[in-house]
DNA sequence: CCAACTCCTTTGGGATCCAAAAATAGAGTT
DNA sequence: AACTCTATTTTTGGATCCCAAAGGAGTTGG
């Protein structure tokens, strides 16, 4: 077959895109039988893959029940903002004194992208509109453009895992209400990165450091906020068990 | 079988255990039939237990050429102890006003022997002696006993499980030197162990938060010079090959 | 309403088998 | 002896078939 990929590792890697991105609720069991079918092989690299999965923590092996796909926790949600803001501190700092004019000016494309999107979602907010989450999800990924472009500066491979395994999109097939009294939130959110691109110019490690950290752990309280204005919304799944 | 785990866990763990441990040094290529000799059961789960290694970063799957080992390179390792101290530090600073009197009894236990185990290896060491690597073992174990009560107070699951993801031992069947030159690192070691225990008895977060950054860092950097005293010293194993 | 006994689905795992890719050995050539 | 090119052996990735046992779900009897 192909000497760069099994096919194991091609149904993890999108198996988790799916979970990662929402695709796949949180919550459902993934059928080996099923997945075999759909992915157009046997049994045996689904349930590697599935392995996988397991270890990376995105999904939880069961024995003789089958795998689900884990949902987060509010506690497992803060610890993960928390940590996340550490090791985000941590890159911001390494990338800083490291960060070249090509990097910023990712930085910059990045920001400005995100920035838009940023404006058009709270536009949208103005005017009462509801249920549009393939924009929140543009957002999301603007934003996680924007963590990139520093993670790859930094150069620290671990880090980066960490981190972009942490992302996790909690949104499944629910509603994302861009609910206005988030609006100086998601403001909050854009001026923050704008902060942290001028602390990275100027050249300031230790300020961009607590920058970073800092937005990550605002950041995460906008999620939670959302999270539990929706979780008020009624949501038929059985929430997080496990 | 048994309802609360499957062969291919069992194996992963086993040899999550041994790899860690330094029972299998770095490089060792994992032969699939031979692994399944080995546990007494058929290939298929022990494929699943590599993927999951693999997972978790501690071998590195080469499709069609197998699974072997990995080993840590002096920058992974630097970046390693990086992020631990960020790590430690945060778990240290929510740990210290969740500790029970409990708690910290065992903190105490685990200081001490702690305490014990770096006076015989200064002592060993002083006399001269090389190569008891399970002194040295026991030693590092202790460390991690010390932490581990930490960790548990912080109750940060995620903290946890990647801090003790980071733990390799680097050792395989490599000679231990236990030399005069490193006598006050060891002992500072033992030190900084006492001074967190005492920022947290005292109840100042920021100052055990601190400390323990400090701690980590200063202890990756031991780490390194051990390392590299080592490599000098001439090992036959290709190094830190992918 | 609850317990026991079916039947069905799905999983964990073994056994065989095969194609393809690596590694290895063996030429044969210069 | 050094170098290529081919043939043979390992070993992996994967398919297929198989089976025991665990969990449900439904059914019946109390």
């Amino acid at each position: 077959m192909s000497t760069l990929s099994t096919k194991a590792d091609d149904i993890a890697r999108v198996l988790e895109d799916e979970i990662v991105g929402g695709v796949i609720a949180p919550g459902t069991v993934l059928r080996q039988e099923q997945l075999s079918e759909r992915f157009e092989v046997s049994r045996t690299p689904v349930r590697e893959a599935l392995r996988r999965l397991a270890a990376l923590g995105l999904v939880s092996f069961e024995p003789n029940r089958g795998v689900r796909v884990r949902s987060i926790s509010p506690d497992e949600l803060r610890e993960a903002h928390l940590v996340r803001a550490e090791l985000e501190a941590l890159a911001t700092e390494m990338a800083t004194p490291r960060m070249t004019a090509t990097d910023l000016a990712a930085l910059d494309a990045a920001e400005q992208r995100f920035s838009e999107l940023t404006l058009e979602l709270r536009e949208q907010a103005r005017r009462g509109e509801a249920r549009d989450s393939s924009l929140f999800v543009e957002w999301m990924q603007a934003n996680y453009a924007f963590h990139d472009v520093i993670y790859a500066a930094a150069a620290m491979p671990l880090i980066e895992r960490l981190a972009k395994s942490a992302r996790r999109t909690f949104i499944g097939d629910r509603v994302w209400s861009a609910r206005a009294e988030l609006d100086d939130l998601y403001a909050k959110n854009d001026l923050q990165h704008r902060a942290i691109r001028e602390a990275i110019a100027a050249g300031s490690a230790a300020g961009a450091r607590l920058l970073a950290r800092e937005h990550v752990l605002s950041s995460g309280r906008l999620i939670e906020i959302v999270i539990e204005s929706l979780g008020s919304g009624g949501s038929r799944d059985p929430g997080w068990a496990s």
